[in-house]
DNA sequence: CCTACCGATCGGTAGG
DNA sequence: CCTACCGATCGGTAGG
């Protein structure tokens, strides 16, 4: 790992933790060894690095979505299954910049904000589109609002940075599994 | 409104706003009209502030839950339906404190940190609680497992108060109503 | 990558 | 509720 990706890395660690307006420049350097001045060398800005990680991190989530659309799934519930497969896998191989993601996108400035609001509105909409087509299908109920419906998937894969830790007891496969169960069948028996 | 209470009301809108750590105490004097020293002849602290937003919920959601667990429902849907109703009625009736709630919560410091924590769990255990008892009663799927479903509701039911805003279009019985019935029954037609 | 430093801003206090 | 101020810390730069 060269020292620019080191620095990237440790503000992911940093920023989770303290967040990015509670993370100092001299906190990141601190944490790597060196003096707050020579980060300067690696990057250009604090906001670079709160940059790289949510769009490195959107990237990946287009990507991940990409790959399901290129399937042409005739169910809805198919590319939905898929979808939150996907999407779960890149949270947890990417938790803590998740948690930046979900959590510290708000101090982007300007053009960078735009670009991140915008991806996620075009991103929860092929959630929705998905989920109106499952209605048109007759696959979903018809008294289906998809956008709340939406909400449910996006809210609970959301929240998963904050609580899924990869401690050996249960793999991402599994948890998708039984959230996509959730999603579909509800708890009743 | 007290000038003491209109500095807590204030202190929830840039909290929200802008974060615990990015909102100064002088921007929050600046909103009110005053000088940021003369804050203090009315709160204690900044986190004084951040405390009272978050145990002043916490109670909320505590005494809503309450009046769900004095009902003594013979079903666990019933128990369900009404906690989520009573808690989405206090997120939309406080949405920057929820906010506040959700996201500076890791701020607050030593003993708050811990009741806060302490709270967090044993509310959520009344979820988990309930939806086991309804995996005994066999009126819940017998494969569930219950941490997830909890948290499939809780991650949904927090997640409002990014969204959600009082507009006239969707009032929150309606939305606890279809989000019950995504949980209780999923999207499947 | 470091030393030395800049102007700006922070939470909070003294004293009236 | 204000003026005046404290020591600490911030992101970032100059120059080597």
């Amino acid at each position: 790992m060269t020292r620019k990706e080191q620095v990237h890395q440790e503000a992911k660690l940093l920023f989770k933790e303290k967040g990015y307006i509670g993370s100092s420049m001299r906190d990141l350097a601190n944490n790597i060894g060196i003096e707050a001045s020579s980060l300067y060398n690696h990057v250009k800005s604090k906001e670079e690095l709160l940059q790289n990680i949510c769009f490195d991190l959107a990237d990946q989530f287009l990507k991940a979505i990409q790959e399901v659309n290129a399937q042409k799934y005739a169910n809805a519930s198919d590319w939905i299954r898929h979808a939150m497969l996907n999407h779960l896998k890149v949270v947890a191989d990417n938790l803590e910049a998740s948690a930046v993601f979900l959590n510290e996108w708000r101090f982007l400035s300007g053009d960078a904000m735009d670009k991140y609001l915008d991806f996620r509105k075009t991103y929860g909409g092929m959630y929705r589109t998905a989920i109106r087509n499952g209605v048109e299908k007759n696959e979903f109920r018809k008294d289906l609002n998809p956008n709340l419906a939406a909400i449910n998937i996006l809210s609970t894969m959301n929240w998963t940075s904050n609580w899924y830790q990869e401690n050996g007891k249960e793999n991402i496969e599994d948890i998708s599994k039984q959230f996509f169960d959730l999603i579909l069948k509800g708890i009743k028996a």
